[in-house]
DNA sequence: ATGGTTGCAAAACTTTTGCATATCT
DNA sequence: AGATATGCAAAAGTTTTGCAACCAT
């Protein structure tokens, strides 16, 4: 059993530091995960298993499976965190860089990210109110943005009735 | 085509309550969904709809393609809401009552049910950073709950590494 | 009687796993 | 060379859908 090990969760600014991480875990730079990272690093919006192996590919797309596979390294190296919205597949972002929370519009899909500092204000709020310790690492804080609360209005949720 | 409407949220206090909804909406109220509500609403902890369904048929268990569909249209009335708890199946419990937001535990999955109202603070103080209008109807507020952030310390988050 | 409901079967989808082959270091 | 990573196929798990038979109203 030589398999890399797991590692500390690292951080990585861009791009090059992401291969670093990768390389100092144990794990190979391979041109699947350099293609897998580039997409999500150069993007905010939060991309599908799908549609980064669809990046990765040519005009096929690449192999699910490995992508999944490699999603499942990268978030382990903290280089990637994925979320829910309603019944969707696991949507991925990069993480690191100061970014590690995030709000996501129930209504556009937008999904804004935030520095962990400016939710100390709602954890606070939380553990005073029930004495939980609330994590939005995972499950994002669903919600309406601002420029979807004003144009739908309060009913707009959700992804409708079918 | 005679399906039922619809019809506006209802929130039932109770079983007899739930049944007049139904059946104030034009649906009817047969053995399943009878089963179904009497299952849920004898629980405060959420049900998956396979649990529902074990509870509902004799030794073999109730359909559980049936269960689904009457879970969305007990959704769409109000009387039941559901969540995921990081990737668990769909987790059900009743809505109404007053209750209708909840806290997850990362750590135990203990479910806290929540009156609207006590979210106030927390809901104010995300519009105020971020201008958004939070919803924790359908993600719950994830976190660890005040007996699991004693004994596991800060470290035990999620279902681990596998 | 009638039309909503159920059960069963099969499909749709997302994600995981096994294994031989290709690839990185 | 040698172990890791990939691709393909198949499986697992959850949820949806089609359709004939059933059952509240």
């Amino acid at each position: 059993m030589t398999e890399p090990s797991t590692g500390p969760a690292v951080s990585a600014p861009d791009l090059s530091a992401a291969f670093a991480a990768l390389r100092g875990a144990g794990y190979r730079v391979s041109t699947t995960r350099r293609l897998m990272l580039e997409a999500l690093y150069g993007h905010d919006e939060p991309l599908t298993a799908e549609q980064v192996a669809r990046r990765i590919g040519g005009e096929t797309g690449g192999d699910v499976a490995s992508v999944y596979r490699n999603l499942e390294t990268l978030e382990r190296l903290g280089l990637v965190r994925h979320f829910h919205l309603g019944h969707s597949p696991g949507l991925y972002v990069r993480a690191g860089a100061g970014v590690s929370e995030y709000l996501v519009c129930a209504s556009c899909q937008a999904v804004r990210a935030v520095d962990p500092d400016m939710l100390a204000g709602v954890r606070a709020e939380i553990e005073r109110t029930f004495g939980w310790e609330a994590r939005f690492t995972h499950d994002p804080i669903v919600g309406l943005c601002a420029d979807c609360r004003s144009s739908s209005g309060p009913r707009a949720v959700g992804k409708g009735r079918k």
